[in-house]
DNA sequence: CATAATGTAAAACGATCGTTTTACATTGCA
DNA sequence: TGCAATGTAAAACGATCGTTTTACATTATG
């Protein structure tokens, strides 16, 4: 594993633990384990850092999304739940810690939302064999809603989105 | 109005639209126009002033829950939403950014969710008929996701939840 | 063998952090 | 009239912020 990712992926437990501003750089070198020189020369600057690191999150969350059915898109997130934990959307968390102020970070989290939009608009049309706008705007809620839930909720918010999705699909195709 | 409540009005303000972490308190002093003696006097500290910005913010949005139906509940949140904007749950959001270290913000959240929990509960029992806490947790996670997907996606988000809650309740019913 | 690249360790940069203190003005009440 | 309360303005506290720099070690390749 070569620094940068190592860098990254320290980077991001950090970031998702104790948040991004609450987070410095001095405890980033340690959990890196270099030097702060050897971090900048990689990362450029700290919200640089945060931009790459949501980049690589969205590249390993959309990896999950590819499925055909809404229930395997609530089956991906629990999963995902599972395994990631569950402290809300780290996209939509760094956006609001900084404002939307900071350029690298808003267009990272506005490129992910709209991939994850689009796919989820792809995958409500694959399972109903049509479009449907306005049902697909309930799967993002439904998806958003457990993601933010289940952190106080627990992996109770995400089967109860997952029923109410399957009610919502069963409706839509009769 | 006194300068107690001038300050948490000035400081949800600020603590909304840049977040928890990136609000200084020379930020602070400026907007609510005083000093920053004055300022200690009257917050303690900047987590007890963020404690206290959760708390009277609780009493405001739990106000607008008094209702008596789910769809009332969304009604409520359009409104909210209309009115205060769309940067995501505040409560979520400094706990989040204070990696649920801080023991006065930690408290307020959770009791600003276990109220928001209970409160959801008494709407779904009072307009079914019947108590039903799985079509209580899933009324929750389409309010949670309506907050957090209006943050991009608008209040479209909101009325796609309201219309989604409101198939859920029919079929509930019958 | 020389050199370019890549790394560490640590000091230093000026700025800003949350908080306290010093010194003084204004006001309300006994 | 005098004192307690409440306010402002501003300097100062030590700590920490993100970032750069200086000085030196290691390694891979021509």
């Amino acid at each position: 594993m070569d620094m940068t990712n190592k860098l990254t992926a320290a980077a991001e437990r950090l970031f998702d633990r104790h948040g991004y501003m609450a987070t410095g750089m001095d405890r980033l070198t340690a959990a890196a384990g270099m030097s702060s020189r050897t971090l900048y020369k990689h990362a450029g600057s700290k919200a640089q850092l945060m931009a790459r690191v949501l980049t690589e999150r969205d590249r390993r969350f959309m990896a999950r999304l590819e499925v055909q059915s809404v229930d395997a898109l609530f089956a991906a997130l629990e999963d995902w739940v599972r395994v990631e934990g569950t402290r809300g959307c780290l996209f939509l968390r760094s956006r609001a810690e900084t404002g939307g102020d900071t350029p690298e970070i808003a267009e990272a989290v506005a490129m992910h939302k709209a991939a994850f939009h689009l796919r989820i608009e792809e995958v409500v049309a694959v399972d109903l064999g049509r479009q449907d706008p306005v049902l697909a705007e309930q799967v993002l809620v439904l998806l958003e809603g457990a993601t933010q839930a289940a952190v106080y909720r627990g992996a109770d918010a995400v089967s109860a989105a997952r029923a109410a999705a399957a009610i919502l699909m069963e409706r839509a195709r009769t």
